[in-house]
DNA sequence: CCATATCTCTGACTTTGGTCAGATGATGCG
DNA sequence: CGCATCATCTGACCAAAGTCAGAGATATGG
């Protein structure tokens, strides 16, 4: 990374906080302090537990406390116990918090739109396709690839990726694939990878490792997170995790329809193989070599 | 603009403020408040006039002067009278303030470089780029053109196109064309016509009118403002300027080397006339009607 | 030299944003 | 039931950031 890179970030950061950081001091102009109307947004239209707030938010419990009775005094939100337990509370907007937020919509909107509005057409266009180049690598760069216990949210991922082949191979259905085990996802057994970006799961993959051969499956991430090498992270540490679990060779079955998928295989080491198992909607093979655990 | 539009805008806003917005917190890592050190910097290697910093930063005068209070009472600079107006202060950095200023400076780096670290390198190269690109058109933005009565700045633009088209063209010479008279930049027989960036000016344009013709000349747009329809921009005031003038008919000379002017002269609705003076280093010639002033 | 304007400094004050320790009330386990 | 635990609430407290009115020093035009 040379040192023109990093002036770059730095001018960028400089030219954003000026132009761009408007945005989030047009709250300043109505009547609700910044930290209470971005509370106001992030109950959102559905509601939300204290919990959660406090958590995406990263607010001490006691601020929040006095940041929602504020707003409970201006009549934007109401506020009550959870249903599923008692103990924790669920703040919801009134019709009068559905305006407010609604009006800072629109303020940010106008702002937003006071930042294009200077440029032709032409620039404007080119400076919409930059900035979403730049959203997209940031978040790329947020993104967290970790072994996790199975859970709900894995399962989430993995019947993404069912609904994603269906729609790829009409030949496939999800009843007929090979269950995974669940014990075969926890050590000694095997592992799971989940990718995730600002805790939400973007990326899942299983290993499982039988007599020193790991296979790897249900290898996905989310369409919005391709490109930016979450793919190749994932299947690293399960790559990693397969060595610690004593494996000496990793492989992988792979439907025709997941072109990228296969390049990801080949490009990381792969090579392909004849057939291993007769998974039904398998039309490709791959099989590479893992280096010994103590090497 | 579509909403699409905005919404990119908008994401980018969120996803920047994330991520890069961490890079102003660098300062709270260490013992100077945010503000302080913002002045600390924006004092610079120089030092700097207290009523320019105010300007700058658009602080209080009260409140600035505790800033600095606390940073002379830190050690970091020193202040004294200014040479040329014994009522106003300079601030500049003792060697403490300089290294502090580089230990901040070195802080912003290391948070750029957090941001790249992540990245695989061809998606690194990419964010750079395409930071580099939100840069430049967001100052594009930015760009105010505007008719100004001639000083040091203009002299200073006029002498970098001299520059630029000594590097381009071999024959030319500033000391042979003809020069403009200062009393032709004002009404009633002229306008000259700046760009600014944040108030430094990036581009400069002059009209004078004869008889009902307004020639055009001088006009210049500086290297890293290209693209941006700057000088469009001021080809437009200035041709308002000139029908304000009285002029019905705008022509212009340009040089052969600067084929962007030509193609820019020529999508305003100019075309190519026969010569109609004997400047020294004009290759083409253009002429466009301009509106009445009535219409 | 006077009146007026300009620049800086000072002290009093406010708001904002935030932390912390402990009280209160609901839940779940044995 | 008794107790530990959890989520929330409360009040006390704090620093940072900023505003304001006015005092004091210096310049400038007449």
């Amino acid at each position: 990374m040379d040192t023109d890179q990093i002036a770059t970030v730095r001018a960028f950061n400089r030219a954003v906080t000026r132009r761009i950081g408007a945005l989030d001091d047009c709250y300043l102009d109505r009547e609700l302090p910044l930290p209470a109307a971005r509370l106001l947004f992030e109950i959102g239209p559905r509601g939300a537990e204290l919990r959660e707030l406090r958590a995406r938010l990263g607010l001490d419990s006691g601020y929040l406390t006095r940041l929602l009775r504020r707003l409970r005094a201006a009549g934007l939100i109401r506020s009550g116990r959870a249903a599923r337990d008692r103990r924790v509370r669920r703040a919801e907007w009134t019709a009068a918090g559905r305006r407010e937020a609604r009006a800072l919509d629109r303020a940010s909107d106008t702002l937003a739109r006071g930042v294009l509005e200077p440029l032709p057409p032409a620039s404007r266009a080119r400076l919409v396709a930059a900035m979403a180049e730049v959203t997209r690598l940031l978040r790329a760069g947020a993104v967290t690839v970790a072994v996790e216990p199975p859970g709900p949210e894995a399962e989430a991922c993995v019947a993404a990726y069912f609904t994603e082949l269906a729609g790829r191979d009409a030949r496939f259905d999800a009843e007929r694939i090979r269950k995974l085990a669940l014990d075969r996802l926890h050590p000694p057994h095997g592992a799971l990878v989940m990718a995730r970006l600002d805790g939400a799961p973007v990326g899942c993959g299983a290993v499982s490792v039988t007599n020193g051969a790991a296979e790897i499956k249900r290898v996905w991430v989310h369409p919005d997170a391709r490109g930016l090498g979450v793919g190749r992270r994932m299947l690293a540490l399960l790559e990693a995790s397969a060595v610690a679990l004593g494996a000496g060779v990793a492989r992988l079955d792979t439907n025709r329809t997941l072109t990228e998928a296969r390049a990801l295989y080949l490009s990381a080491g792969y090579r392909e193989v004849p057939a291993f198992n007769d998974e039904m909607f398998a039309d490709h093979w791959f099989e590479k070599a893992l280096p010994t655990g103590a090497g």
